[in-house]
DNA sequence: CCACTTTGGCAACGCTGTTGCGAAAGTGCA
DNA sequence: TGCACTTTCGCAACAGCGTTGCCAAAGTGG
């Protein structure tokens, strides 16, 4: 963000930013019970005269309000603050090779309002781009302010986020390769869409999108801060979180999960590798041998959990949601082994993912709001 | 450190080391040549005058110090600001099952003093506590203040850091399993040391000290601030650096590397799982096949890349050093190819690491070092 | 009704980095 | 030799952060 090297020195800004993100955080996940400022002290480890004036701030500026109070034990009764979910809006667009999703989300991760539409990626740069833009404005259309030729108008429009499946450049939201269209390689997605709508965009992987989604919603509760999602699908790929942050790598290239190597010289991927676990396991389904197909990606999950030592693994895409069982129950096994081995009573939690076909479509409008609570950019 | 949950408010203080603290990792980065405040500004994105007001602090506390000035450019020339080495000390222990290595290092990373002893880890947990403290007692005996019973009145010695092998528990401070040794299971480490030394104590896996003594040691410039260290001796494990930072996972287990299945249903490991590459490479190696066992450790490696998009692979450990070249050029080809593949140039750099034997102890030291640098408690 | 407990805001405070300004220490040209 | 100019860097005043001390508000319980 500010630096070059990581470095970035703190100011004042900064600290407050940092605490009102971190309030903002604990507000939105105490959801409709809502949180009591002594409590956000506790837990933010501020004082509650410092709580006191950044909620403060925070009510005068229409984020957060009062909502009743707490039954009384012995003196005053705790004065319960929520969160304002209609204070700020965001929209995620699910960019697939045939199909386009996008959904306007709260600062609940409530979804508004969405819309589907088919698409043709081929059909090049300027129809993709118009073909964006017209959904958005569409899912945009009932915020007061909308309407514009710019978004930029619209008060409570964070920005948009773009997930799709492609090789792409988180940082410059520039698309590396996308399989099968190479007219889009180089393409700068992010600033061109920004220049149209008139408002920020961030452009992400779809598993990436998806993860963060997982993430924000609750996931960390079932599997921990730090969790793989797995998709299954007509490829296979994985999102990374570790310890509450999508980890993307310098090159926004982590996550390849598809093509590792776990059958020495195996059968030939169409990657030009042998014994990619994305071959033979989808090799399996193909077959109809959908438990073994779950065992390899079993293998393959618990590789991954030994190197990052992760809390938990949650699993989605079509061919998953097939037989959500047996995957579950497949991958399961080989993590309970490979737990027991290690002295381990039970292996890190399986799980599906929630929400399957709007997943990445609202993972991709954490893409904007996640940095309001406080998550770094990730 | 502070919350339970990551939550953490960010008050003045906070502020006032993290400056320190940058400011500190930028004097070490300079070395010998120095840095004059106007650069500290500009990299740190701190004003001038901040900068002045830190260093002011720095120097009068004794860690740094004014050494020269710069060749003016039309005005007055930079006061050139460096490190004060002796400003501060650490002693870093290199457990191992039948060795115990220790170093003293100064604030810039320079070993100091060192010792060497036999030592037999089944010896019981008095005997071999007592024989860490003695040569910890013996590399800090040159410091001024030491020597008595405790050594809290050590005015510069920070602290001590211990990397043994075992699955441990970097947090708590606290042994896991130690192979062929059950007596120390669940041991204490860091609080026993802690108490007979009276100097802060941290513990860490032998990969972790490693990767943590490259990154520290100038890696960075070579592989990037992301890389994993792999360390193949009498078995493979991994360090792994993220973003300047080791890469621990929630239990201390992250980089269990040489478990990582790369082949299905292959030949059985000692873990009890089959087809690891721990098994698979080392038996290579007892074979004489050692470019095979460098095309097998350039897989997992390759698997290891694509996972985490990280810059670099540093290579360790006795059976390494007996064929460096070998190791390097296998590893790099798999990674070359991989990255072909992908439409990459080249794969991401191959090296050995340096300062082989006293790489884990000087990493130990580090434990405690870096967190004065700004570098977390990673 | 009163003593007590607990919440939470107001005001003063300490400390952070920032800004305004001037002294110090060079260069370069007349 | 002298003067204008550039650049560095510290002193002093300042704005803004969370903290502390104090007190009003709003309950409970005898």
């Amino acid at each position: 963000m500010t630096g070059d090297k990581g470095a970035a020195g703190a100011n004042l800004g900064l600290v407050r930013s940092h605490n009102t993100a971190l309030v903002l955080g604990l507000l939105r996940d105490a959801g409709a019970e809502g949180i009591s400022r002594l409590e956000l002290a506790e837990r933010t480890g501020l004082t509650p005269q410092a709580v006191s004036k950044i909620t403060a701030r925070l009510r005068a500026e229409g984020f957060a309000a009062e909502a009743g109070r707490r039954a009384s034990t012995g003196g005053k009764p705790r004065t319960v603050l929520r969160l304002v979910p209609e204070a700020g809006h965001a929209v995620g667009v699910h960019l697939d090779r045939d199909e386009l999703r996008a959904v306007l989300v709260d600062l609940d991760g409530a979804v508004v309002a969405g819309r589907r539409a088919g698409l043709d990626l081929g059909a090049g740069a300027e129809a993709v781009l118009g073909a964006v833009c017209a959904v958005v404005r569409e899912v945009v259309g009932d915020l007061p302010g909308a309407g514009g030729g710019s978004l930029a108008g619209t008060g409570s429009l964070v920005g948009v986020g773009v997930a799709l499946p492609g090789p792409l450049d988180h940082a410059r939201g520039v698309l590396h390769r996308v399989t099968g269209f190479p007219e889009w390689d180089g393409f700068p997605l992010r600033d061109a869409l920004a220049e149209r709508l008139g408002v920020p965009v961030v452009v992400d992987k779809d598993t990436n999108a998806a993860a963060l989604g997982l993430a924000v919603g609750g996931a960390q509760e079932v599997v921990g801060r730090s969790f793989a999602y797995l998709h299954l699908g007509t490829g296979l790929g994985a999102g990374l979180v570790i310890d509450g942050g999508v980890h993307r790598g310098a090159r926004t290239g982590a996550g390849e999960f598809g093509h590792q190597v776990i059958q020495l010289d195996g059968p030939p991927c169409e990657c030009g590798a042998r014994g990619c676990v994305e071959a033979l396991c989808l090799g399996a389904v193909a077959r109809g041998e959908i438990a073994e197909a779950a065992r390899v990606l079993g293998v393959a999950a618990g590789n991954l959990v030994g190197l990052l030592d992760i809390d938990g693994v949650l699993l989605g895409g079509r061919t998953v949601a097939g037989a959500p069982d047996v995957y579950v129950r497949g991958v399961g096994e080989v993590l309970g082994a490979r737990a027991r081995r290690e002295g381990a009573d039970g292996g890190v939690p399986v799980r599906t993912a929630p929400r399957a076909e709007r997943l990445v479509a609202e993972g991709a409008a954490q893409l904007l709001l996640a940095p309001l609570f406080g998550r770094g950019d990730a």
